[in-house]
DNA sequence: ATAATAGTGACAATAATTGTCGTGAATATA
DNA sequence: TATATTCACGACAATTATTGTCACTATTAT
């Protein structure tokens, strides 16, 4: 086998086994121990952090980042790997920014100054309008390996209902829905599966209750939602109304449309969200009108006439 | 220099050059016209889309989709790019598709087993809900395409006013926006900027037109139609404020952010724009304080004040 | 016809890789 | 403390890979 095949292969099976003898792998590849510990150092001056010890029970690990061996991309796929990161550059604080980043510039850095160029006009000419981001999610990571890996955190979460509160939970899944995004994590305090918003955690860290087997339940949110002390939200909305509302994919469910093109609104909300809703109707304007609840139409009132003193000739 | 060196130089060199003799090659790298003909035999094996022609004004050229050299990643840029990606899947027809497929492939046939354990767990586990697509969009890359290398295309487009027309576009940029996309382009039959909803374009083929230089207009919408009859929008807007701006295309590139992450708004528009500002600032609520001009103060006070009776008590 | 260009085969010169052996050093275990 | 295990390194000869040179062929534009 060729050097550069040998080492290729090396990378891989290093990379799998994480620990390994030189002696073992002497003989899996029928050279000697002389030449794999030459290959060993070599693959250490390529980036794959190798680490050893003498002695028995010794031998070689790989350390925490591991490096795959190199991969040769067309010009197209390597666009398409700046395309899709590029599409999510409104997520802020998103897992894997600082991966994304220096992924990119490996790319960047093999490419032909053409297709350099080529990017930087896409960049400048394709975007995703996505819901505008509200509140920072700084622990997305955390969760997300968690989930992922079923581990157990202990959070401090800020709910409006109940204050601060620290609890164990057990993540399942995450997921961005509005400009938010929210965890469904089986919580040890409640004994359930609940929704969390992610930008109200305050805190997470490693947990010590003993982790639950919660494959099963993964992506499915639709149950969850259930608004506690609901109000009815009514209202009716013109055509242009009813437009903006069905691309909101919380609310195009309740929507109840009619041949013209206008709709009306149906729909049980927790009252807690009516500071929400106030402002989702103020910036209808005109194109909705509201039937109920009361306390949503005087929340908007208030709202307006706070607005109203503020734009006063100053 | 090491001949694996050599290789991946000469194939970042020939992926520039694009067409090339063995000669300047072999006068570059210091080495024999032999070897450089030997290594590109390899580079061939390798991939890399190699084309020879004898005879005068003969040579060797990359044919269309040119090979990167092979780069190493680490395990969190490659479960980065899966996790990039995963994150585009609900909007189905995109450009790239095939491509970022093919790469992903690429990186999962290199990765340990565990890694792709995890990235597995992961596409389970995240979900990122967007704007429910609608209408299909077949011809995205072409567009794409266009935009990026300003090209006139000919289009078959579907409006609702006009019914079917033919005209020939250069577009500008695309943006996914509530499902949908838009294609902002030069118009020759109406001679100025228009936007088209991609998915009414029933067909798109290359135009006969001489591209116009609209290296300036990108993806501002604003400066299309340099403002007539201008006025200074001036705005304070709080740290919320700045990140809802932030993602309004138009607008960020005006904004001026500040270290505290609040930021200013400083901008010419036309005065014929007021009725949109006006909205937009209500839909800002308290996180904007509108400096100037007097008459759009003016117009957002009789909006909410007109929003304020269609809210009393009925 | 001539010049420019790619392409091939043979072989010697040169360079890189590998295996062998000797030696050493750290460390767990008996 | 002695011993086995394991990594580590240097020197050198044997082996293998790479390179350059040269001679030659083939194609094509001018």
């Amino acid at each position: 086998m060729p050097k550069s095949k040998r080492l290729m292969e090396l990378m891989m099976t290093v990379n799998r086994k994480r620990r390994f003898k030189v002696g073992e792998l002497a003989d899996e590849f029928n050279v000697s121990t002389r030449t794999i510990l030459r290959d060993l150092q070599e693959l250490s001056e390529l980036g794959v952090p190798l680490y050893s010890e003498v002695g028995p029970h010794g031998g070689y690990q790989v350390l925490r980042e591991r490096v795959l061996p190199p991969i040769a991309f067309t010009e197209g796929e390597a666009v398409a790997m700046f395309f899709a990161v590029h599409a999510l550059r409104h997520y802020s604080s998103l897992p894997f920014d600082a991966e994304s980043a220096s992924a990119l510039s490996k790319f960047y850095l093999h490419m032909p100054g053409d297709i350099r160029d080529q990017i930087d006009r896409m960049k400048e000419r394709v975007d995703f309008v996505s819901p505008t981001r509200r509140g920072d999610a700084p622990h997305l990571s955390v969760l997300l390996d968690a989930a992922v890996h079923q581990k157990v955190l202990t959070i401090t979460y800020e709910s409006k209902s109940e204050g601060t509160t620290s609890r164990q939970v057990q993540p399942v899944s995450l997921y961005a829905h509005n400009g938010f995004w929210y965890c469904t994590a089986y919580c040890f305090l409640r004994e359930g599966i609940r929704v969390f918003r992610c930008d109200r955690i305050r805190d997470a860290s490693p947990g010590s209750a003993e982790p639950l087997k919660l494959s099963d339940i993964r992506l499915s949110r639709q149950e969850v939602v259930l608004p506690t002390d609901p109000v009815r939200l009514q209202a009716k909305l013109t055509r242009i109304g009813t437009q903006r509302c069905e691309s909101e994919l919380w609310l195009s469910p309740h929507l109840h449309v009619r041949e013209d093109g206008t709709a009306e609104i149906d729909v049980e909300v927790s009252r807690s969200e009516i500071p929400f809703y106030t402002e989702f109707f103020i910036s209808l304007g005109k194109e909705a009108a509201l039937i109920g609840p009361r306390e949503l139409k005087a929340a908007i009132r208030k709202h307006l006439a706070e607005l109203l003193e503020n734009y006063q000739e100053g």
